[in-house]
DNA sequence: GTGGGTGCAAAGTGTTTGCAAGTGT
DNA sequence: ACACTTGCAAACACTTTGCACCCAC
């Protein structure tokens, strides 16, 4: 069901880098098919690893130089989530708005859209004089296990 | 107007500490007094700088060392504004919900609060079947004068 | 052919830490 | 007195970069 759309997302990827007249090189597309084959969220390292498992030759570097691209391609976002690294999230291709909740001692993440949210967010902001471009909400708090068990079992980071 | 809210914040930290079996020491002292005499974000380094002034003997070390204290008695928070070093921000200790506007060109940073906002994050965490703990809402944009101007005159960092 | 791309290892940068000396309670 | 704190500098961890070689176009 999101294979057609992740599809689109690698090919957006391609066309991108075409327009910068950048090359797309055996390296870049073992990176971009695995950034667009996953939906979870993956640091730099992950991205080293998996990439790796396509094309042997892709190195740290190289992965450190595609992910700007990524991001400035708008087809992934660069996330805190309170940790010492960052964590690179694919899913704003297909769903340009969406939120992040975060189980404060498993670390599971739900994503989730609102529009009401949306909505709200553009008339607060241009009654201050600005208008919106893109906007991130995170909140954390106790996933189901947590409220019910005092403690989660599976710790996902 | 906000003296005596601030001066209840520092106080508030204080009895942190105390029931922490913590102590109170000229140099958090400085610290802290400075942290809460601002109601700017800052970073380590600017905090540094800032306590310096009060306590010539505050070192880079016993900032680092504080403001994990700072944060973790929610006074303080830790801001990810996606540049490379963490920002601090002393206006939780007031206003525990509030979110910002970023102009993406100047860096301004605009403060808000929503009581719509909260609720509707509400409902949706708990039909999620998560509860809320804390939430951070970021809003990316253009500022009147990006708008106006198609660039600002000024750089806020 | 040529300008961009790559791997490697070294450098960079913000933050953390071991240690011996100092200090609040 | 004793445990907590400190400054210093070295250590860390993630990320960036200089360079010589390589390859997509």
């Amino acid at each position: 069901m999101a294979l057609p759309e992740k599809f689109a997302a690698k090919e957006r990827f391609m066309k991108f880098l075409e327009e910068k007249n950048l090359r797309i090189t055996s390296q870049r597309r073992a990176i971009v098919d695995t950034v667009f084959e996953t939906e979870e969220h993956f640091t730099a390292e992950q991205l080293l690893d998996w990439s790796r498992k396509k094309d042997q030759s892709v190195s740290r570097a190289t992965v450190y130089r595609t992910l700007p691209l990524l991001t400035e391609s708008g087809l992934v976002r660069e996330m805190d989530f309170g940790k010492d690294f960052k964590f690179y999230d694919p899913n704003y291709a297909d769903h340009p708005n969406h939120n992040h909740i975060i189980c404060q001692d498993c670390d599971k993440i739900v994503e989730f859209e609102s529009e009401k949210i949306a909505k709200i967010e553009d008339e607060i902001t241009h009654k201050l004089g600005f208008s919106v471009k893109t906007q991130r909400l995170q909140i954390t708090g106790s996933c189901d296990e947590l409220k019910k068990l005092g403690a989660c079992t599976k710790k996902s980071c």
